[in-house]
RNA sequence: GCCCCCAUCGUCUAGCGGUCUAGGACACGGCCCUCUCAAGGCCGGGACACGGGUUCGAGUCCCGUUGGGGGCACCA
């Protein structure tokens, strides 16, 4: 029989970074080892549960590629079983009501106080003193069970074999393990993963969103996508943040992950996120990315920008554009000599290259050439810009130059007959004499 | 405060006692390519936190110090 692990978030806000780690190493875990993936939703906190989180979360997962074998399995379903179990162990004497006046009475189970010692499938042989701990609280003054007592009744229930979590359940754990033993159960195999730090070397926050923006730091997988990330970096980003296949592997697909992964060769130090690989990972996944699906993602960043566009032109642009960018939103903005009616003239690119050495006499020749071309493709436009470019006895940068500020207003854009290609006769031409006028 | 975890280039990491004058990737600098910007290629600077052990031999094992992080809820 296969090994069964999970992945348990709350539905109390969006999935970031860290949660999609999790996932990923539970994933990757349960696929190599042809076992089952469960997606249990952890809704137990009345208070905080959030309607559009679990969305966020389903919709985050499944764009990751993660997909689950079985679930989401709510825990708020399933009040009645945890209350069955408070009942068996009430009635077995580990468990006492405890009333407080402020919050009413709940029920606390007597851990073990003793040495707990597990074999952690990241650290190793663990063990933790929990005999000066407090007693747990199982069963809230709402009636609903805590984390501990969910979570340790529901991975029993579920055959879950493996648990890989962060290491802030560190703690948790041993107190988990004690009633594992209260109620007769062996226990899963727990693997404690470091945590993923913010470049300030702290656990990721809710409270820094703000800052991490500032920084360009994509933390919410929603947030991700709306910037260009692909799934695929994101994905292959992330699994490299504490874990690594050994060598110098590094750009893998989930299933080369699949293969590789192993729960021992996850790393015990903490690593921080910062965004310079990551990008430079998207523009490897750009760059790799089939044309029709590359159209198909950016169409919606051009046409926001500057409406509904004929499928060819875009994806002559795209492809234009497919080994300059290293995020899709940076799009529009390299796209606008070709998609919008208007541009406008960089001052210091005119000065440059138009009105200072005779810049405007090549820009001359070059539109009365262009004006009679009969085919405007690569090769003739090509062979007018030789023929400028010997008549003035300069380098094809001269000539080039003056030209691509003339259409784009600026110094930047694909090479010159790509330029010239996507905007066709009509536009080059008036775009010419709108330059020649400056 | 108490408990716990962690420690190799700026960052992500490889390294599981000798093959380490420590390898790769990102970032950075230089060069090449070149009509611009990219992409690509080549080269370069850059790390085993510190102190004790153990051992013939330590980045690798043990202890301590320092530093960083996490946890101490009727949150998960």
């Amino acid at each position: 029989m296969g090994i069964r692990v999970r992945f348990a978030p709350s539905p109390t806000g969006d999935l970031h970074i860290g949660s999609v780690r999790t996932a990923l190493y539970n994933f990757l875990h349960a696929r190599h080892e042809k076992g089952t993936f469960v997606l249990r939703i952890e809704d137990t906190d009345q208070k905080r549960n959030k309607e559009e989180a679990l969305k966020g979360i389903v919709d985050g997962l499944q764009w990751c590629g993660l997909h689950w074998d079985e679930g989401p399995i709510f825990q708020s379903d399933r009040l009645d079983v945890y209350s069955r179990y408070a009942k068996k162990i009430e009635e077995s004497g580990r468990a006492y009501w405890r009333d407080d006046p402020g919050k009413g009475r709940a029920l606390v189970f007597r851990i073990d106080r003793e040495k707990i010692a597990w074999d952690d499938l990241v650290h190793g042989p663990s063990a933790r003193d929990i005999s000066l701990d407090p007693d747990l609280v199982l069963v809230k003054s709402d009636s609903f069970p805590t984390y501990n007592f969910a979570c340790v009744i529901d991975d029993h229930e579920m055959n879950i074999s493996h648990v890989l979590r962060g290491d802030e359940h560190l703690a948790n754990t041993p107190k988990q393990i004690s009633l594992y033993r209260a109620l007769g159960w062996e226990p899963p195999r727990f693997g404690h993963m470091p945590l993923i730090m913010d470049p300030d070397g702290e656990k990721l926050s809710k409270r820094k969103i703000e800052k991490y923006h500032g920084i360009g730091l994509p933390v919410i997988v929603e947030e991700c996508r709306a910037l260009g990330y692909l799934p695929e970096a994101i994905v292959n980003f992330v699994a490299l943040l504490g874990w690594s296949p050994g060598g110098d592997l590094e750009l893998m697909t989930l299933d080369e992950m699949i293969e590789k992964f192993t729960a021992d060769r996850i790393g015990t130090t903490p690593a921080r996120f910062l965004v310079d690989k990551l990008l430079w990972m998207n523009g490897i996944y750009i760059r790799k990315c089939p044309i029709d699906r590359l159209v198909e993602l950016t169409r919606p960043y051009i046409e926001s920008t500057y409406g509904p566009q004929p499928v060819e032109k875009l994806r002559e642009a795209v492809r234009q554009q497919q080994e300059r960018i290293k995020r899709l939103d940076e799009l529009p903005a390299l796209t606008k000599f070709a998609f919008a009616p208007k541009i406008e003239y960089d001052a210091k690119a005119v000065a440059k290259w138009l009105t200072a050495d005779g810049g405007r006499a090549i820009l001359g020749d070059l539109r009365a050439e262009l004006s009679e071309l009969r085919a405007f493709d690569k090769a003739a436009v090509e062979s007018v810009l030789t023929r400028v470019m010997e008549k003035h006895k300069t380098k094809l940068g001269n000539v080039a130059q003056p030209l691509r500020v003339a259409v784009t207003g600026g110094t930047v854009s694909p090479p010159i007959h790509d330029t010239l290609a996507i905007l066709g006769r009509e536009t080059v031409l008036a775009r010419i004499d709108e330059a020649l006028k400056l």
